[in-house]
Formats: C-alpha cells, sequence, structure tokens
DNA sequence: CTGAAAGCGCTTACAG
DNA sequence: CTGAAAGCGCTTACAG
C-alpha cells in the first residue's frame, strides 16, 4: 500500500500542503505539527512520489548514462563512480548499454527523454553519435561526454589523453628504446606519443590502427617498443609477438592503457598508463549537476598515470 | 523547448484530451484531426512526459537492477540483457552498482522507490539484502532475484546451478579423475559436485570455500580436479597450482564457471561452464514485466553448457 | 502567520 | 459520438 502526503493529512486533520512543509522543515508550522507528521510518515513508511514532485518542480532527479557495449569493466566502473555520486544527490540513474546501431542509440535516447531525465552522460564518441543527439540537442538537455574527446559542441570529462600519451612514449624512452610502434585509435594519445618521440630526437613510429597491421613489423623486427591502445588490445599484439617468436620484454616492449584489472595478473603483468575510471564518473556526473543547476563550465581532463609492470624492459643492444 | 500536450491543443484549438487521444489513434477522434495532432507533434519533437502519464496510471515504465560491484563483465552483461528487454517494453532502467554496506543499499533502494520503479531485478543473494528488503517488501513490489538461487521469498531466474555442478563433475569423471576439490560458495552447485561423484562411486571430495585453502592439498598433491566456483576463481587457482609447482593440465585439472571473455584466452583456455548471461538478464526482465501486469509466476532455472578446452586432461596415472 | 487553491502533464470516467 | 472536468501526488504562490 502507497502511501501519499493526502493520507497522511487527512489522517493528522490537516491540509496535504501543511504535510509537505512539515516534512521539509518548514518554519511556517508549528514544531508539534511537524513531529505528529513525521511520525507518522515514519511508521507508514512515507517516501515522496517523485512524479508529483517532478511535474511541480520540472525536474525529474533522474540522469540518463549511455554506453557502449563493453567487456573488460572499464564502463562498468564509471557507471559505478556515476551512480554513487548520483546517488547522493538523490538522483537515479537511468542506464542504457547500447551496440552501435542508431537506431537503438535512438530508441534509448528517446526512453530517457520520455522519462524526463535532467541531463545525460554518455560514453562514447560523438561522431557516433551525432544524429541520435537531435533529440537531445533540440531540447537543450545538459550533456556530458564521458572518458573520450570527441564531444562536438558538448562538455567532456576524460583522461588527458594528450599527456597519458607521452607517458607511455617517454617510458620507452627512458628505458632506451628508438623503433616504436602507436596506436592510431585515440588521435590525442598518438599526439602525445609523437611528441615524445619527435622531443626525444628519436625516428618517427610506425603507425598502427589494428594490432594485426603489426605483424610485418615485428616478423621483420622492426620495432622495440608498442604503445596499445588499451590493455585489451595490448593482450592481442602480446599474442601477436609471441606468434612472431617474440619475446616480452626481452624482446619487445608492451605499454597498455587503462590498467584494467587483468592488467596486473601474472599472465600479462602489463606497464600500463592508468586511467582514473572512478573518478572520470564521478566528476562526470557532479560536472552534470553543476550544468543543471546553473549553466556554463569548461571540459576537464584527468591525469594519467604510469604504472611499471613487466611488459617493458631496456631493449636489446 | 519542452513540448506538451497542452501546447499542442492550443495550437490547434482543440481540448488536450482530443490530442492525448489523436496520439493513441482512439476511434473516438476524427481522421483529419488526428493527422493533423501528429504532424505538429512530428515537427515539434513530442515525447509524452512520463510523469503526468505516470501519475494518471500509477505506473512508472521505470524498472530498478540493483547488482554488486564486479570486474569482469558478469554483471554488465546481465545488465544489458535486462536493459534490451526493459527498452523494447519502453521501461527505463535505474541501475545501481553498490558495495556490500547495508546502508548504502538501503539508500538505492530508497531512491528506486522515490522513483517510483514498478519492479526491481537484484543480482545479489536475498541473505545479503534481507534488512534492506523491507521497504519493497512491505510496498509489494515485484521484485526478481537474478543469478542466485537463494532469493528469500521472491523469484529468481538463476543458471540450473545444480546440474552445472554435475555437468563440470562428470566432465572431469569421464576424464578418468577420482580425487576432486569442490568450491562450497555456491551450494547448489556444490550439490550438483557432489551428487555426481558420489553416483560414480568415488571418494568424497576435498571441499574448500577460499582458494588459499587449497595449498596444502595441492602440495600433497591430495586431489587432481578442480571445480572451480568461477572463471575468476580459476585464475587464482591457476596461480596457486602453478606455485605448487604443477602443471595444468597435465598434474592438475581446473573447470571454471561462468565462461567469462578471459577463459578462452591463451594465456587461461578454460575448460568451463556457460552460464546464459546475457539470457538471464532478458529472461529476468520479461518475468518482472509480466509480474508487474499480473502475478503469479514460477521460479526459471537456465541450462548451463560444459565447453571443454585446455585446463582439463586425463589424469597422470 | 496560516491554510486552501492552483497547477505541473497526462488520461480516464463522465456529462452533454 | 464529442468535449470538458476531475484527479493522480506534490509544491508554490497567493488569499485570508
Amino acid at each position: 500500500m502507497r502511501m501519499t502526503i493526502k493520507k497522511i493529512a487527512v489522517e493528522l486533520n490537516i491540509s496535504p500542503a501543511a504535510v509537505s512543509l512539515a516534512l521539509r522543515d518548514d518554519p511556517r508550522i508549528p514544531d508539534c505539527t511537524k513531529s505528529k507528521v513525521k511520525k507518522l510518515a515514519d511508521e507508514w513508511a512515507y517516501v515522496p512520489n517523485n512524479f508529483g514532485r517532478g511535474l511541480q518542480a520540472g525536474k525529474s532527479c533522474l540522469a540518463g548514462y549511455l554506453a557502449n557495449s563493453f567487456t573488460g569493466s572499464f564502463y562498468d566502473i564509471i557507471l559505478q563512480g556515476i551512480g554513487e555520486t548520483a546517488a547522493v544527490a538523490n538522483y537515479g540513474l537511468l542506464a542504457a548499454i547500447t551496440s552501435y546501431d542508431p537506431d537503438i542509440i535512438a530508441s534509448r535516447l528517446r526512453i530517457f527523454l520520455e522519462k524526463n531525465v535532467d541531463g545525460v552522460i554518455i560514453a562514447d564518441t560523438y561522431s557516433n553519435m551525432s544524429s541520435a543527439m537531435k533529440m537531445i540537442e533540440f531540447r537543450g538537455i545538459p550533456t556530458i561526454f564521458c572518458s573520450t574527446q570527441d564531444s562536438g559542441p558538448h562538455l567532456h570529462v576524460a583522461t588527458d589523453n594528450f599527456a597519458g600519451g607521452q607517458l607511455a612514449a617517454r617510458h620507452l624512452i627512458e628505458l632506451g628504446h628508438k623503433y616504436f610502434a602507436c596506436c592510431s585509435v585515440e588521435p590525442d594519445r598518438l599526439r602525445g606519443n609523437l611528441d615524445a618521440i619527435k622531443k626525444a630526437g628519436l625516428p618517427s613510429p610506425v603507425i598502427f590502427k589494428k594490432s594485426e597491421e603489426l605483424t610485418p613489423a615485428l616478423k621483420k623486427k622492426e620495432v622495440t617498443g608498442i604503445i596499445a591502445y588499451s590493455d585489451m588490445q595490448a593482450i592481442k599484439l602480446k599474442h601477436l609477438a609471441n606468434c612472431a617468436g617474440l619475446k616480452i620484454p626481452e624482446d619487445i616492449s608492451i605499454v597498455g592503457f587503462d590498467d584494467l584489472w587483468f592488467a596486473q595478473l601474472e599472465e600479462f603483468n602489463f606497464t600500463t598508463i592508468i586511467q582514473p575510471k572512478d573518478e572520470i564518473g564521478r566528476v562526470a556526473m557532479s560536472l552534470l549537476l553543476k550544468l543543471i543547476a546553473a549553466g556554463d563550465y569548461g571540459n576537464i581532463l584527468l591525469k594519467p598515470e604510469l604504472i611499471v609492470r613487466k611488459s617493458t624492459a631496456a631493449p636489446k643492444l
């Protein structure tokens, strides 16, 4: 049985408005009324119905989080960070995990709109989303992209990918490597790599998108240091290197990115760049709340960090 | 600018009720009015506001999903299955990832209640939840536990753990193993193990809860087949076996559970029991929808499946 | 200072 | 058959 302000009002023979005010400790209500109201609300396990409040306030206290399917615990950690911050602000989090199908993305966003979200966090790149975003943009709903710097006209919260790219490259440079392969999937990370390599006066790296493209270079031993797009990709690269008869880190060094849970397993032991995943979620949600409350803020880049494990070593001379 | 039925009504000089009926193709509204309404709704990108509708219908078209933090992509796959099924029914999915802190669980459930969820799916065991569940039970909100068979008085959707336990044990028995170690974390799986072992007339297995408890048995080579609680635990057990100088599968066989993404990597190559994760989510949500709509249903157990990889082999003679 | 009314967006039950 | 009113639960602006 659902309890309402009205039922409490009837029971105590006061007006619904008075109950509402009493529950929010409004000074206009005498203390004795307040305590009676609160006692009854407690007994009957009254929970305010967000529909009435939301309709009234024009605010739903609901946020949407849209992410792509992802195995390997990246987006779920972000989800956790977002959820915690949302909960503290009494916000509910509508989550949708989508494929890349634009129709599905649009249908999920439509549900967000129907449920009246006050804001949306998207863990994807704007280039993939732009058509489905029309509805959101049309209504001027605050939107934040997270863990990507491709956010179109919207704000984003992400790891400083340029700095991360620099960190990875510098680590290998300091170990004495000269011949690199760098992944181009994240443009800012690649720029970071190239910047560090150029500043060290070293030759231009091999640039690859899919891991497989590296096989010829591995076989010809043209590179000694690989900078992967992610720890997930590092697994693939490790396998390719092994297939080419190369040992890690003796013959070839690999630096990952993300620091997912498996990176520290002895089977991998990847030197990698730590992304502050939980923080991305928390910061993205706080920023969204500020945006909902007020107005104008700038992008936020969080600091990456290098963690050295056993997938990198000095090159053979 | 948010569009409402009222604004459309004013523009077309008809009543809000007529607009509402027209949008839902009610036969009482003449066709020419319908098409005018629909055209305008389209142009103005009208999306019905769930608050008005929900308040009226006493239904939110919102479901809650509560899960524990989990790295390794089990609960996020379930989330995906739930989300897809929810979206098809035009349901929004409120997701909350919690720790085991009962206060946090209670606060998340309270947010679910405030947002007026029509039903809740919980990926946890009832024993952990029972105190926080009071609020939900008090209000009679339909609740389904998923991926656990410990669901208290509520329905559950889970893999048939008993059958899964049998599958794992039988596989090792067929390979010729006689001396087993079985994990007790999931009681039904353990029962399945014991059942198969007993039926084969083999000696009682070593039973362990935490992986570390197995170290003595491993060192003394008392067991040749280990049935893990999960692929995640299988990783730990593999490391412990390696530390004890045992090779997999030559010296010791390990069967995992779940078939998470990493189980098939060459570093692990676990023989394991496939849980229909995506299906669990989809079935749980369909069941919840039925429960919301009507009433009485029974528990659902989904079929596990064995996948043989390279972590199991015949025992040495 | 206090209390009743109006209204958020929608749908259903009812009067004409 | 058609259209206006009542009401879901809440809060705010207003009348007394």
